[in-house]
RNA sequence: GGCGCUAUCGUCUAUCGGUUAGGACGUCGGCCUUUCACGCCGGUAAGACGGGUUCGAUUCCCGUUAGCGCUACCA
């Protein structure tokens, strides 16, 4: 590594209302690198475009990224010696550099409307050519485009590319060439004097001192043209890594049209941080070396991260894999914390027993599932996960509960109900309503009755939890105590 | 259309010329058991296709096919 340039990475969002989880990969990569090298992570807003929201959708980024745990070392709110963050603030700059590159050669005015540009892609799309900027405006004379002035067309400002042809090194990729031939002068400045895309990124990526830009795959096509401001300008370029998009189900390009993209509603649903931290960075990147492990905590990841294992090939964002490793997550997370965290799905419920209360979640959680999706048609009563744990342990707090139809349907029948009838008697006259003696009663009842444990067990669950599943009966009916489970019994509130 | 990129089990991936192609998710079967879940054990399943290079290709090269991306006064 003779490089000895600190390491400075950015990402670069532009504000548009809700933060994709692809987006959260970019970003998580980009911290990843800083951290690994001990290098600054930028967070820059590219608001270039008015015609966007901008204000309120960019507390959506820091939202998002707090979420997540990856917090800038400099951005628009927490400043740094590379400001202004927000591109909507830097016009200025970028039209002061657009001048210079006017008056070096390196670019000229173009007064094509966008009509006319239009009729000319139409034009060459109909003698199958490829759309390009014809460079009709190249080389215009000052009374051309004091004419044009005087017509009243507002020029934009076009790159002169020059021939040749334009390659780098991506460190995912590989050395990628381009011909000049095909990449027409594109635009640098707008007719309204406002920067295009590829000349801000290149722009800021060189005042900001970004060393390696990092960043979706679809950047890649966009490389050369930037590498061509840079050289219109002088610069040495920046080291550039491209990563495989995230992909929905159907291989195409994660989107809303096929799957969940919004990375804080899968905090909503249920999904940790460190979770979605985990998972992300195994998307598109692994340790190698013949690594099994699956979960890491960040410092690992941290450590282990480079740029050079990055894959090449997309990878679908898979939600089962999701839900196991979130599961592998809410396993280990300490009681008081898990609490905390199914306290708003438990909200209409009294815990202010916080002993009662602790047990019952303690119970519950054992069963959930890492990223319940009813959506789906999974039983509700089986799949339950952070978000909708009230519905795993709403027994627990009140006698108002749904029953399982089918589960009451088979269970719930007259020679069960008779049955329970004894049992109930059995443990009303416990002296200890402990497990062992619960159970000590059921199988005395079960042998008694000539019936197997299970026919017993069953009908009990379901009456007094209106589930079909749950925690061990014996313990169950402990925890729910005396009072709950013979009131519910002697109730039958089977409907 | 042009240009660019990609291609190992259904999915995420390991492999850096020689392996019974490994792990994980899912799925299937079994164990545990009062149910479900967990856990444990076991099974299933892959190098897109065709050419080269090589003693030997999943691995290197070329082509085909497929997918994706760029081709805006969007970012």
């Amino acid at each position: 590594m003779p490089d000895t340039k600190p390491v400075r990475v950015r990402m670069a969002p532009s504000p548009t209302g809700f933060f994709h989880v692809g987006s959260a990969r970019t970003a998580l990569f980009n911290f990843l690198l800083a951290r690994h090298s001990g290098g600054t992570f930028v967070l820059r807003v590219e608001d270039t475009d008015q015609t966007r929201g901008t204000a309120e959708y960019e507390q959506v980024i820091y939202d998002a990224l707090d979420w997540l745990g990856l917090f800038p070392d400099e951005g628009p709110k927490q400043g740094g010696g590379f400001g202004p963050y927000r591109q909507s603030e830097r016009f200025e700059t970028y039209a002061t550099l657009a001048e210079q590159l006017l008056e070096s050669g390196k670019a000229y005015y173009a007064f094509e409307t966008s009509e006319e540009l239009a009729q000319m892609r139409a034009d060459q799309a109909a003698n199958k050519q490829a759309p390009r900027y014809n460079g009709a405006h190249r080389d215009l004379t000052a009374e051309q485009i004091e004419a044009f002035r005087a017509e009243g067309r507002k020029p934009v400002l076009r790159l002169r590319v020059p021939e040749g042809e334009t390659r780098f090194d991506d460190i995912v990729y590989g050395s990628i060439t381009w011909k000049n031939s095909e990449i027409d002068d594109f635009v640098i400045a707008k007719s309204d004097g406002g920067p295009t895309y590829n000349f801000a990124c290149a722009v800021d990526d060189h005042l900001m001192e970004i060393s390696h830009v990092v960043r979706g795959e679809d950047g890649l096509s966009n490389t050369p043209r930037q590498l061509l401001v840079y050289q219109a300008f002088g610069w040495a370029a920046p080291i550039f890594a491209h990563l495989p998009f995230l992909l929905g189900p159907d291989r195409k390009k994660l989107s809303k049209r096929n799957g969940s993209v919004n990375l804080l509603d899968f905090g909503t649903r249920g999904v940790l941080p460190d979770a979605m931290f985990n998972f992300l960075s195994l998307l598109g990147w692994n340790p190698g070396k013949g690594e099994t492990q699956e979960i890491f905590t960040r410092q690992e990841l941290v450590e282990r991260f480079t740029l050079e294992a990055v894959n090449k090939a997309g990878a679908i964002f898979d939600e089962e894999r999701l839900a196991w490793m979130n599961a592998q997550y809410l396993k280990a997370l300490p009681m008081e914390e898990f609490l905390n965290l199914v306290r708003p799905s438990l909200e209409q419920y009294d815990l202010s027993d916080e002993a009662y209360a602790h047990k019952a979640v303690e119970m519950t959680r054992e069963r959930l599932h890492g990223l319940p999706d009813i959506a789906r048609g999974d039983d509700a009563a089986k799949y339950y996960g952070v978000a909708n744990f009230g519905n795993g342990a709403n027994y627990f707090f009140s006698d108002e509960y749904p029953m399982d139809a089918v589960g009451a349907a088979k269970h719930l029948t007259p020679e069960n109900m008779a049955l329970l009838e004894k049992l109930t008697e059995k443990l009303e006259a416990l002296n200890s309503f402990d497990a062992a003696a619960i159970e000590g009663a059921i199988r005395a009842q079960s042998a008694e009755s000539g019936v197997k444990v299970a026919a017993l067990v069953h009908p009990t669950r379901l009456v007094v939890s209106g589930k079909t599943v749950g925690p061990s009966l014996w313990e169950l009916l402990e925890v729910l105590g005396r009072d709950r489970v013979l009131r519910r019994l002697k109730t039958e509130n089977i409907q």
